[in-house]
DNA sequence: TATGAATGAGTGTTCATTCAT
DNA sequence: GATGAATGAACACTCATTCAT
């Protein structure tokens, strides 16, 4: 029986409801997502989201796992094939141009992070993630360099939903070289 | 009138409630903000949160408001007596080791982000404490400088927060020198 | 504007709650008394039924402390006007016989000793309703004595209403008379 | 077979869940008692309890059956040795004294006489208990002091778990002497 | 001006029961 | 025979908001 899968092609019911929650939080916010909402927008009974899913902290932590998940590897994708630190510098900056830049991701992102603020679960959630990011950019970086870049792309990513302001690519390339050392060897 | 003050100085009542909703913000989350918690955390009637602001987003913009003022203030205060860039790069380390790293206000920096994506009006207030913040770097930077500056100091606040990594002065000095050009003349 | 008093002369709404519960307790159980039915019952809305009571445990608690009083009341009603140990037995025989036979208020009874056993606060109130007994007894009987026609007046009303044997007036006379010696004496 | 008997030594998984639903219900309450809670309790799989019993109420129909039967079966073995009405008056109060005062029984007798009230196969049961001890004293005493005997022992039930005073050995045996016209004999 | 009373809508969650396997 | 998956109905409770006073 092909399931009745959702526009990013989940296969499970499971997988299902918690692709929906994103889509919910997004919208509506963790505050406005209920059990009802993301039933009724992943077109599955009410009871389905309590059977598989303990309570609704539960769902929301499956939702912004996943939600981490997924941009993480976005990152790592776009440093793989990176060989020098001009290479991942270039990495960075196509991220941040093309990779990042969904209104509904930075929506999910401070929801993410004003919810890790009172649940340690999902801190952890968050925690790892900024490591993953750490452990990406090692190849390239020294650790404190490492952390510098990533912590000014954190920042470009909160400047540039917040701010209405945009910063374009050269703009974005000279602070990571500033940031790396690498602004004067050009 | 009765100075029935808060602990931080609330003289009228409609300032008490905007207060202690930041209180409630900060403890509850935007989510867990109700007329009665706040009503009950400030003492007053549960009728008075509705008779001094006409709904809770009301509530919550006054509070908000109000927040993003007081971080704002502090950080122009830091940068008041500062003569030269250096003494701005001072200022603003200053200001990220001592004004801002209390977990209170990561968490309802966080809850207004994450509500200014959903609320134009909320958003308007980001707009204005990043602008101003902007304008208080103008004497020492130009433009592009100053916002690198400030998207660094943005990015700091969260990694600070959420990555459970702390940076310390010299580290926050020397990238703020990196982002100015100022590194090389020590 | 003239209440809507219920059957038994409820005053305020909060007292037709209360009568309302004991009509749906004695008709569906402690276990099938929820707001709805005791709201749709009493013919009042909803939020009602929280409004007045914290929760639903508070509900029972008064309407059980509602009927324990009553029954005590009556008891001492009947007891009042006796000036001898034959008298009271008298009293305690017309008690049974013609003050406490409605099945409702059986079945309020075992409820009411149900819910005792795992809510501390209610077996409080079974508690004080059989001390009260005591001491309306006390002027007619030593305290053993007290205990004894006590206990089976208890067990004669568990008896009636379930083991579908009724005892008549002489033979619950006859019963209370030996239990307090006096049987000898006629 | 597999003989994942219960510590009370059922030999069926249909016994199995009996037994569990009796704790169940002592811990819980009839209110409390659900497919969940047994199916969790006795360690078999939800689908078990409505595989081997109907419905719910089946399922309390034969827990309480089983419990009846037990406590039935425990006066009558207190009684068999007797031969003589005293001995009978001895029977007893060991009964009342050691057989009967554990409080998980106390629970599941008021849980039993609150649903008799309401279903009328239970009403059944309880009936049919009670007719069992009557029965068993018919061989010591007339019909009506065993009906007075009886009645004692049953609010002696009630007044030591619910009104907090205990009746000791001498005290009991008192009682049933006066009932049954042996008192002044000693 | 200020507030207690009141309520309808909605929430998270539980659960008896059904049914395909 | 036995059970995991599934679901619709119901539950206790919360709350923003209205309104009479």
């Amino acid at each position: 029986m092909p399931a009745a899968a959702s526009s990013r092609g989940a296969t499970s019911r499971r997988d299902l409801l918690i692709d929906t929650a994103l889509d919910v939080i997004a919208e509506h916010g963790v505050a406005g997502t209920t059990h009802r909402r993301v039933a009724a927008a992943a077109g599955v009974p009410l009871g389905s989201t309590t059977y598989y899913f303990a309570d609704l902290g539960d769902l929301l932590g499956a939702a912004f796992a996943r939600f981490a998940d997924q941009i993480s590897e976005r990152f790592e994708s776009r440093l793989l094939p990176a060989r020098t630190s001009r290479d991942a510098i270039s990495a960075i900056t196509d991220f941040m141009l093309y990779d990042f830049e969904d209104p509904r991701e930075l929506a999910l992102s401070y929801e993410l992070y004003a919810l890790a603020i009172r649940r340690p679960e999902i801190a952890g959630l968050v925690e790892a993630w900024f490591a993953r990011s750490q452990q990406a950019l090692a190849p390239f970086f020294d650790p404190v360099t490492a952390r510098l870049i990533d912590t000014y792309v954190e920042g470009l990513f909160t400047y540039r939903g917040l701010a209405n302001v945009s910063s374009d690519g050269p703009e974005i390339r000279r602070a990571l070289e500033l940031l790396s050392g690498l602004a004067g060897a050009e």
